[in-house]
DNA sequence: AGTTTTTTTAAACAAACGTTTGAATACTTC
DNA sequence: GAAGTATTCAAACGTTTGTTTAAAAAAACT
């Protein structure tokens, strides 16, 4: 049995449970979470299927666990961002621009880094939000669940007169924007025949940025008018 | 070996290879790809595993033949909205807004219809377009471009001195978050924490468009001062 | 050094998968 | 109604799947 209640005190061991959740992402970004067989994932982290049983008790187990620790770490950030403009803002209310900028920077940022090789985050972050099985589901809301609130309530803040549905009805289509952009990125090369650079990732973030925030902006006007 | 070159003449056989068909689509929009098993779809039709070989040859087949039943009509009928559109104009160019009501108002008319039961078509079409199945993206990418090219014609139309590069960029933006918001859409209840109805596909609609338009003219304008 | 705990390994398990077979049944055609 | 085609069916095939077992190896601890 697998005492895990303790974090891995070896540097050894450390390194094959890291392995392990490095061959599920690239497995799970590229072929979704069928595609992530514990075969496939032991022979990429060059070591047995039950050791990675041995790890992370199962297949759900060792996909929960990767996704943890990419998307943890991103949602911290927007927080982090909307905190500092705040800061920044002093009580004045922030611009829409600069709460989606929050929103969408931090990812960006980080698919920037890790489009590197193969392994493509936007890739990964597309899959896990239409991935039918039912604990990504429930992970996928909890995540944005928390992001949310959050930005509602910043929200709130720069449109103090709008209806909270209004708000809750366009932030959806910003967020969905956004992870639909993600999941289609790497077609936009062939879908502008070579016009349209997908690996300029900053790119993407400010257009979709400017994108977002205008059509947030038409859909709280043209109710409250 | 199923002789399908012939559309079937029978009343029995065509029913028991449409209901494969229907089968096929709700595990699809529910379980994706991995999750339409031929035991399953068979169960469900009412009818054996080896019949649905006879009919459709393997399972590649049959989820392709699903595809083509559901998006074909679709596609049609948004090209028929945008002739229909450009005929009332003469030949003055479309509004941003009617261009891209052409492009979702058919798919919304048909999820509206098909949203009475369990069967989601916005699920189904979420779904296909992030499928990690090599045949599937590949019809994803026949379809899509076929509809871009009529598209981003109409759109240099409106546009005649916008960069060709933009006009592909924030097509890619509203079309990728079109699928977003399909693929989003059953977890706005929750998200909203009740606020907002996401049966209510005729007010989805009005709120992507308008979304899109926006965001849509904000990325031309923004670039061509 | 000896003991205990943690990690790795090879081998096997039952279940589920897509596909194939060959015979039985239904339908069409003459 | 006989001949021929189209469709359905139960049963089996070989793979692949996630998981388990029990023993060996490595590391940590006293």
């Amino acid at each position: 049995m697998p005492t895990n209640t303790h974090s891995s005190t070896r540097s050894n061991s450390a390194t094959t449970k890291s392995r392990l959740l490095d061959a599920t992402e690239r497995l799970f970004a590229s072929r979704g979470f069928a595609g992530v067989t514990m075969r496939g994932v032991a022979n990429r982290a060059r070591t047995n299927i039950a050791s990675a049983h041995y790890h992370y008790g199962s297949k759900e187990g060792m996909v929960m666990a990767m996704l943890k620790r990419r998307i943890e770490p991103i949602n911290a950030n927007r927080l982090k961002y909307l905190l500092h403009a705040r800061d920044l803002a002093g009580n004045r209310p922030l611009p829409t621009r600069e709460i989606f900028q929050a929103l969408i920077l931090p990812i960006c940022q980080e698919i920037a880094k890790s489009s590197t090789s193969r392994d493509n985050l936007a890739q990964l972050v597309a899959r896990s939000f239409t991935e039918p099985v039912r604990f990504i589901q429930k992970m996928h809301q909890r995540f944005f669940r928390e992001l949310s609130d959050n930005f509602i309530e910043e929200l709130q803040r720069t449109y103090p007169s709008a209806e909270k549905k209004d708000l809750y009805w366009n932030l959806h289509l910003v967020i969905s924007s956004m992870l639909g952009t993600f999941a289609q990125h790497r077609r936009l090369n062939d879908f502008s025949k070579g016009l349209c650079d997908e690996s300029d990732v900053e790119e993407m973030g400010r257009r979709l940025i400017d994108f977002a925030a205008k059509g947030f902006e038409a859909g709280i006007n043209s109710h409250s008018k």
